[in-house]
DNA sequence: ACCCATTCCTTGCGTGCGCAACCTTTCCGG
DNA sequence: CCGGAAAGGTTGCGCACGCAAGGAATGGGT
């Protein structure tokens, strides 16, 4: 339990300025904002995606019937939902998606991959996956790798809980 | 060495839709998207400050003489020069920050913290601090808080090596 | 049968960002 | 001393987002 009150002691009163939780926290800001940053240009240059529609694409090629409700789709890609309305309408226009009505619940709406979308994302993944090992390859040791994503779930799990049920549905 | 090429096999060829390197992004976008989201919400109704306002603040604070030049505050805050602009624009508007010319180099311009900006953010970061704490506290093992820093500075120096050199001026 | 709360999605509005183009200043070679 | 390249910073433009409000549909209580 000295997590963070021992350790990260959060009441030094002198200046807490360059205390160790806010050193990590704008690490991981940085990194972040470096990856994205990168990704976003390979995408963009490489298959004419942006990441946002990289994100939604993929995940509606991974659910069995290529097609998630809006909402769903919302909490999956970190968007709200007025967001992600404005994101599937570009995707429409783009004509990657459809929108369909849903039988049960005339208020919901299905997102659906279209075979434009599904050829487009299935063309990108192995260049984004490519340029993401190239990015990532070297940087991190296997064991880190390992931490590395179990430590990302954990905090996934607790920074977006609502995510945390249908995100990863091939995995435990 | 197997790192991603052995562990990971870039080239799975029947759909690498769930590929665990995808995985692992993918949860690092989830869990930034949901800690921003948090943060930027205590600080903006604990602080009325925006989470891009704290860091370029309290990176002034960090510095010897509250003050950086525009562009190794762009370097630091995962913002274009653009961006810093209006940025520093905003923050001058509000009082919390002065530009200076720079004696030296006349194309320099320097972001100076005000008294009310120093003020200002000696008062939200043990708030934010407090909060971070809560959002953390119990998520990680401290070999994993550990492992978290560490991961996420090697991430950082390869994502952003730019901001490596001057980003972290208390620490290795 | 009715009504009200809730859910799902969509729009009006404002904000903030990045890119590209621009101007100024500095640097460096001749 | 001069001229072009490079660096530092600022603007025009367009885009994407979140919030709050709105409209349609569902469900539960009476």
């Amino acid at each position: 339990m000295r997590n963070l009150s021992g350790t990260l002691s959060p009441m030094a009163p002198t200046t807490a300025l360059d205390h160790p939780i806010l050193t990590a926290v704008g690490l991981f800001l940085e990194a972040h904002a470096g990856l994205t940053r990168t990704l976003e240009h390979q995408l963009d240059d490489e298959c004419g995606l942006s990441h946002q529609w990289f994100e939604v694409l993929i995940r509606l090629a991974r659910t069995p019937g290529e097609r998630l409700r809006m909402s769903d789709l919302a909490a999956q890609t970190t968007l709200t939902p007025s967001g992600l309305t404005r994101a599937v309408d570009r995707l429409e226009a783009a004509g990657l998606v459809t929108r369909e009505a849903c039988p049960n619940d005339r208020r919901s709406a299905y997102a659906v991959l279209t075979d434009d979308g599904r050829a487009r994302i299935l063309d990108a993944v192995p260049k984004h996956l490519a340029a993401v090992a190239a990015l990532m390859n070297g940087a991190l040791s296997d064991d880190e790798l390992v931490a590395f994503e179990r430590i990302m779930r954990k905090l996934r799990d607790r920074m977006n809980p609502c995510a945390a049920a249908t995100s990863t549905p091939s995995r435990g």
